[in-house]
DNA sequence: CCGCTACGGGG
DNA sequence: GGGTACGTAGCGG
């Protein structure tokens, strides 16, 4: 049987552990592969002893213990790999054994890899990939919602089509009342299925169903979820929110939310902060997870709420209605309407995952973990997750998570980072922008920078530039071999890519998910909280970083360009004065550079290791632009940032760092900011932008502004008593409950800054009682409208003054030289 | 300017 | 199953 895994979890059954694969074979049907496997964890004593193998056999849970060779921290060591009965044992043993003086607090390893994921690394097995199970017949013996269950004979790797995973997506909408949440409304959104339940008569689309209360609203959702029977069910923020007030509700109300493919209940499983809602056979992915610890890096979005992501992704949107709007349509039994909100949000939820989930199995392939983990996996514990894997498969153990202690040592020691050429202010023509292709993750698989090659004592490295380290020059390191072998990997996709010739969806897939494994691999040696943190080793990393570019920032210099900005691993040229192509010398230019850089000439150090004929080391042309703007530091707030706005010959707009999109800033002043930027790059027309901005100060002035173009919009995210730092919305919420209006958490004030005396907070009012004339106009220029202005401006020497047309002294001088 | 606190997504 | 996200903004001192 071909089986395509999606997920694993584990059961105990008779006292001993069960691992459960989950997966669907190549009809779609749900299969359930159960196996066997032993839990164990690490433990490094200084001298393994028979006596100490004894004595640790002995212990509470262990049911034996063998000796196995393993690297640690770069040495060839002995260690006693002790195995318990059940995962659950593995804590109490590692509490047992950290007080035997030969192991102490700091000789066990691998506790806490959870146990299927330890099966997994272990056994070779990755979700998100197809494997042939060979098996025994058991579904008898289970009461379980799957078409197979195979106790598993063998388990190997297979090749298969896209899988037919039955994706479901659903999205709830809640009303609060007497300080209690109830769910009003839910909807259910998959493949030729739409669903709305919900308890308000009103004149409704044939897909809603009226049930009686809130109690058969749940009920019908399990129904309904259960007859889907999906393999994906989807969520946007479903961990924190849906499955949250999902549980709540069904405590209260007597429902159990058997949604597993067992019929057992969701659980909802801790990791560090938050918890995370699971069920056992199929897949809980939350969107909002995904999002916010990875797809954000990749999105121009900064606001991360389902209407942006969709917006952005699908180019759809969410039906507009406000969160007030929502609930006074519940309280007035116009509910139509809401339940198109409702199923809408879960469309746009269900055609996202169709979007992103081929993306995560794929991840989950290469990192070896389950969607479900993978999907909630920060950037550096997809790496880390990585280099387990190939720690287990090359002997390697894997080092523990640092503690408390140890994180805050780490954080208060701080290296060089990467060299920021500060941009030469103001307006360019003619840019052509280059990069390295994955700048530290190509240095730490060039020069070998591994924590077991730092420093070695059997070779005379050559010093990394500007430090006083260096790398073994004979033996490969575990760290750069790893991160070798992801760069060599997507090299390989990228030719089969160029080689077939059209569009390869796999390959392009294949190739995105290891880029985005590559270089998160300098994070996951640089994070103070990481596995394989290594001060030296990203100290050293970004040394070389420096040194490349530096590098190339003096061949272009000598090349005839002049640099306009650099950071870290880009570089901004233009001409400098003899050069007539850009583009073309820009392409000529990095071309010579790529001769002299590892991967194509080898590098002096590193002579032993072989690197020949693969690229590993690639400078880039990103791009060319018309012109563009930039922004030097030390003006205005905020100076590490990258901020600059370029316009390319189509006229597409690039901004980076310019935060148009502030939720606290009123709509407004984001305006003001992308015009300015429109008349500065586009009609190259700067005394316009004034002309433009002065416009807009005198019209706050005369208060000649549509108040919705001042609003503030911010969230009470608990009640108004529990606030000790009192900001302006919890100001204007006070004043809405003063009022006698409703009010509660979750609510969004609206509100605007109003004129009189004390704090701006004190000043804020609901949006409902203010009135255009009573708005704080110097507020409104002061803060928002000539700041955003400014931002852009000050680059062109433009002064505040000149833009409230307050006539300072410069103004005059420039407008009689003009005049 | 510094230190403390709150925020994100969801409804 | 250990650890306490993470980077930024606003406020008060």
């Amino acid at each position: 049987m071909r089986v395509f895994l999606v997920d694993a979890d584990y059961i105990v059954e008779d006292g001993k552990p069960l691992v459960r694969l989950f997966g669907v074979d190549a009809n779609g049907a749900s299969v359930c592969v159960l196996d066997t496997y032993e839990p164990y964890l690490y433990a490094a004593p200084t001298h393994v002893t028979k006596e100490l193998q004894d004595r640790i056999s002995k212990q509470d849970g262990v049911t034996r213990v063998d000796v196995v060779k393993k690297n640690l921290n770069g040495q060839e060591t002995d260690v006693i790999r002790v195995y318990a009965a059940t995962p659950s044992d593995i804590p109490n043993v590692r509490d047992a054994l950290k007080r035997f003086r030969e192991i102490g607090h700091e000789g066990c390893y691998e506790y806490t890899i959870n146990f299927y994921k330890r099966y997994l690394i272990d056994r070779g097995v990755a979700p998100g990939a197809w494997y042939d199970v060979d098996g025994n017949d058991v579904k008898k013996n289970y009461e379980w919602d799957f078409k197979v269950i195979v106790k598993a004979k063998s388990i190997r790797p297979a090749s298969g089509e896209k899988p037919k995973l039955r994706t479901l997506a659903f999205d709830i909408e809640s009303y609060e009342e007497g300080g209690k949440t109830r769910i009003i409304m839910l909807s259910l959104y998959g493949e030729r299925y739409k669903r709305v339940y919900t308890y308000k008569k009103a004149k409704y689309a044939s897909y809603v169903d009226t049930v009686k209360d809130e109690k058969e609203l749940l009920q019908a959702f399990v129904n309904a979820v259960r007859a889907y029977d999906p393999d994906v069910l989807v969520t946007y923020n479903g961990d924190e929110f849906d499955f949250a007030l999902l549980g709540e509700r069904c405590d209260e109300l007597g429902i159990r939310l058997t949604l597993g493919r067992d019929g057992k209940e969701v659980t909802h499983v801790r990791r560090m902060r938050v918890s995370s809602a699971r069920l056992a056979g199929r897949v809980h992915m939350d969107l909002y997870q995904l999002v916010n610890n990875i797809l954000k890096f990749h999105l121009d979005t900064e606001t991360l709420t389902l209407d942006a992501v969709a917006s952005e992704v699908l180019g759809d949107r969410k039906i507009e209605v406000t969160y007030e709007q929502m609930l006074e349509a519940w309280r007035s039994g116009q509910t139509a309407r809401l339940a198109e909100y409702n199923l809408k949000d879960s469309e746009l939820t269900y055609r996202l995952a169709l979007h992103f989930m081929p993306l995560v199995n794929v991840l989950a392939r290469i990192v070896g973990q389950p969607p479900f983990d993978v999907s909630r996996m920060s950037y550096s514990q997809l790496v880390e997750w990585y280099l387990t894997r190939q720690a287990h498969a090359m002997g390697y153990i894997t080092p523990n998570q640092p503690k408390f202690e140890e994180i805050e040592h780490r954080r208060g020691r701080t290296y060089a980072g990467g060299y920021v050429k500060e941009p030469i202010g103001g307006i360019h023509e003619g840019i052509a922008v280059m990069d390295f292709r994955s700048l530290y993750p190509s240095i730490i698989a060039s020069h070998n920078i591994s924590p077991e090659t730092l420093d070695c004592a059997d070779c005379e490295g050559v010093r990394v530039p500007g430090t006083k380290h260096h790398f073994c020059k004979k033996r490969k390191g575990f760290y750069s071999t790893v991160v070798r072998g992801l760069i060599e990997e997507r090299l390989r996709i990228k030719g089969q890519i160029r080689k077939a010739g059209h569009e390869q969806e796999d390959l392009k897939l294949e190739e995105q998910a290891l880029k985005m494994v590559t270089n998160a691999s300098y994070g996951a040696l640089a994070y103070v909280g990481a596995k394989w943190y290594s001060y030296e080793c990203a100290e050293s990393a970004a040394a070389y970083g420096r040194y490349y570019i530096e590098l190339t920032i003096t061949e272009a210099e000598k090349s005839g360009f002049t640099v306009i900005y650099a950071d870290t691993d880009s570089c901004f040229v233009k001409s400098g004065g003899k050069i007539k192509n850009v583009e073309k010398a820009a392409a000529e230019f990095k071309d010579n550079m790529n001769k002299k850089l590892p991967g194509i000439s080898e590098p002096a150090d590193v002579r032993n290791i072989s690197n020949r004929g693969s690229k590993i080391m690639e400078l880039e042309l990103q791009g060319t632009y018309t012109r563009g703007i930039f922004i030097p530091k030390g003006s205005g707030h905020g100076t590490a940032k990258k901020r600059y706005a370029l316009i390319d010959s189509k006229g597409n707009l690039t901004i980076r760092g310019l935060e148009t999109v502030r939720r606290d800033w009123c709509a407004l002043a984001k305006n003001v900011q992308r015009e300015v930027l429109m008349y500065i790059l586009k009609k190259k027309d700067k005394e316009g932008a004034i002309g433009y901005m002065k416009s807009v100060v005198e019209k706050v002035q005369k208060k000649n502004i549509p108040i919705r173009d001042l609003v503030i919009h911010e969230q009470l995210t608990k009640r108004l008593e529990e606030y000790r730092q009192i900001g302006p919305h919890v100001v204007a919420a006070r004043k809405i409950k003063e009022r006698g209006r409703p009010y509660g958490p979750g609510m969004v004030v609206a509100y605007v800054i109003a004129e009189g005396n004390g704090s701006i907070s004190q000043r804020a009012e609901p949006l409902e009682d203010a009135s255009v004339e009573r708005i704080d106009s110097d507020y409104y220029i002061n803060n928002q409208i000539v700041p955003a202005g400014m931002r852009v401006l000050q680059v062109l020497d433009v002064t505040e003054d000149e833009l409230k047309g307050l006539g300072s002294q410069q103004t005059i001088r420039k407008f009689v030289k003009k005049g």
